[in-house]
DNA sequence: TCTTTACCTTACCATGTGGTAAGGTGACTG
DNA sequence: CAGTCACCTTACCACATGGTAAGGTAAAGA
């Protein structure tokens, strides 16, 4: 397959199932949106779950690539930490896009199987411990108490940044603006008063 | 329309809707699981979207009883805010299944509009806003800080909850059982520690 | 030059979708 | 008793769904 088309159709496919959910979406709908036919789709990918899997495996190796990357960004540890999480928050449309997709993923995992998205997290979530460990102080943390506060930053930053829409609609525009502004000192404030807190029992 | 009926045309629902979204769920798939033909369904709710809303429409009164109630259970406001977040956390099924469904809501505000939703979390957002303020040292801080902050815990709450199926895949059943004993803990001390970094600012 | 291969087309299909139409039954009410 | 109403049924409809079948075109390789 032309790297170019492909790159092009699972952009397209990612865009739509972030926004509209695997069941909102067809894939006549993302064959339209190419400008070809559906049938031309099911040539790149036979099966729309092959399609939409294709889809997370690309999130998953991008990730795991900028995990590496923030990984050698700092050599102080929990710089690094702060670092991925800021990464992790940015409000980029593409950014958010895949938040928004794990984040389905995540609702729909109880049904539909999805092993490339468990394989994702698992290697994700074992090196998040992994910098947890590594801050000065919480090396004596175990496995569940690092991943929890792990998970508990992770649900702070994935939950905003789907919220948008809907805080925006809430609260007005302008309102969300000054949030954003906000998010980032009080993302750094939560990191560092929950480490206190770990250091301090 | 028989109480008793409502009750469980909405539960089951609520039910089907939470696990696979809006799209994923069909009307004959709701009215073979409440034992009668889809007319039947219609016949109460003339449209999906309609029967969708009072299942929004029901949560949100709930929310909103439940939220009033908290706010009675204790004079001291740190105490409340805290006996209401862990109230939020409580893994009960029924607690996980309408977190389910209002995260869903949350990424489907995008597209389909929803007075419902956007109303109840209106309401809810505002007061906890209050409940963030109202706790010592903590008056001074901005609406959006306020909110920043609650929404932090609230995404860190919601997030865990919908895990549980992705947690358990990957690190297996008895790790998931030792987070959710340690959940509650962690909860309280994040946020004791985020107020204590607040009010030393 | 012949064949294969990648990439695309139109035609088609069984199934499922949300929703309408029309009618039936039994209880409650004038 | 006649009429209304809540609640349910089967039949039906237009349309969208994921996927198959069969074929066409152009480029690349033998």
């Amino acid at each position: 397959m032309q790297t170019d088309t492909k790159h092009r159709l699972l952009n397209t496919s990612e865009a739509l199932f972030a926004e509209r959910g695997f069941y909102g979406v067809s894939i006549a709908a993302i064959a339209k949106e190419m400008g070809f036919s559906k049938q031309a789709l099911l040539h790149h990918y036979p099966t729309k779950e092959k399609l939409y899997g294709a889809v997370l495996q690309r999130i998953s190796d991008d990730f795991l690539e900028q995990q590496l990357e923030a990984e050698q960004a700092s050599h102080d540890p929990l710089e690094r930490l702060k670092t991925f999480y800021l990464g992790l928050a940015k409000p980029s449309p593409e950014n958010v896009q895949r938040t928004r997709l794990l984040m389905r993923e995540l609702l729909d995992n109880n049904g539909r199987a999805n092993s490339a998205e468990n394989w994702y997290l698992k290697g994700f979530l074992t090196r998040i411990i992994q910098m947890v460990r590594a801050v000065e102080g919480l090396g004596g943390l175990s496995d569940e108490q690092a991943l929890i506060t792990a998970y508990q930053w992770l649900g702070a930053v994935n939950y905003f940044l789907i919220s948008p829409p809907t805080l925006s609609g809430i609260f007005g525009e302008a309102t969300l603006e000054r949030m954003h502004r906000g998010f980032n000192d009080q993302l750094v404030a939560l990191i560092d008063s929950s480490i206190k807190a770990h250091c301090s029992v």
